[in-house]
DNA sequence: GTCTATAGGAAGATAGAC
DNA sequence: GTCTATCTTCCTATAGAC
């Protein structure tokens, strides 16, 4: 490849393993197959990250940040609380039924950082980006419906990402969905009905 | 080791197996832990299983009757159906708080397995029995108490798994025993409601 | 059945010529 | 900056003596 910034290339290294991760999983997401990806010298990996737990990092903080501007995205428009929130369900459902393999690199990104002690702390940071995400979408919601919520928001933030994150998860694993979706929709009601 | 039946060695390594996953994780089991884990030569493995892979299935195999086990009887004994659904709810998550890396280890290998070929069958009926089981509990509660429920069983199995799946997965990476336990028994609470 | 020794390959990382 | 060649280590699996 003709001379390009160590920066670029940086990022088509990045967007490279999202890609083999998302094809073949984390746990064959090798150097080497992510220069081939690239179209690279194994030698250029060196040269852009210091090592492997790097550029995972920059991956993880790439999905992250791609993840939750769907999500804030998702639940934008109007209409009562509880459209707003099915709205929402079913615009993220949507992104689970034509990118599933995008969502189980989610998961395996996940349990490979909290296992990996150069990356524990970042697999943290996610969890906590994502519950202050959700928090932020529902004091948003209860406030443009002059709502408040009848359980405390911390409770009802992680309720909502478990079952989002557990359906999701059934599904990836057992491929029934019809059954997920209407899981998903009565969970998403039975928030809505705790506004008050 | 003095001569002993390769029947016994098959169990001792699944059971040294499952302590290697428990204490290092999946991806650092490798054959040479296991061994050494079990206090065997190397060479003992490959006259004991084919593979790995073999190994793996039976290891999932273990903690999948081990899991069944406990869910069933934490649904034993009396009372209404709220109270059986809490009282299980909460012997469940005693279990998560006492192994949380046991639990850390379903998710990682359910995941191992989906990606590899030779056990991606394994997996998939790993979930299937999960929700056959939560269908059964949940018929037995209603039975015992004589109430049906207003949502279709399939539905409301994956609904339950999924939020007992995704709040024990928000826990092991985020670590909050108190809100997470909470919205446990707001979703079990919510479950008992659609029973008439 | 049981062991040691080793084959055969793939991983992350580096050296050093250009 | 860029590449090829290579170091080192660790993996699964097998061969073959006892």
């Amino acid at each position: 490849m003709a001379r390009v910034s160590a920066d670029v290339r940086r990022d088509l290294l990045v967007e490279a393993a999202i890609r083999v991760m998302v094809r073949d999983g984390v746990a064959r997401t090798t150097t080497r197959a992510i220069v081939a990806e690239a179209d690279m010298a194994l030698g250029a990996f060196h040269y852009c990250f210091r090592s492997k737990a790097e550029l995972l990092e920059s991956v993880i903080e790439e999905i992250q940040a791609h993840t939750v501007d769907l999500a804030l995205a998702a639940f934008e428009e109007g209409g009562t609380l509880e459209d707003r929130l099915l709205r929402g369900i079913r615009i993220y459902w949507q992104h689970v039924l034509e990118n599933p393999d995008e969502h189980r690199v989610t998961y395996e990104l996940g349990q490979f950082a909290l296992r990996n002690p150069e990356l524990a702390d970042v697999a943290r940071k996610q969890y906590e980006l994502y519950i202050a995400s959700i928090t932020q979408i529902m004091e948003t919601l209860s406030a443009a419906t002059g709502l408040g919520w009848t359980e405390p928001l911390p409770v009802l933030a992680r309720y909502l990402i478990s079952v989002i994150d557990g359906l999701t998860l059934i599904y990836l694993n057992e491929g029934d969905a019809e059954s997920t979706l209407a899981a998903l929709e009565l969970a998403a009601r039975h928030v809505a009905g705790l506004a008050a």
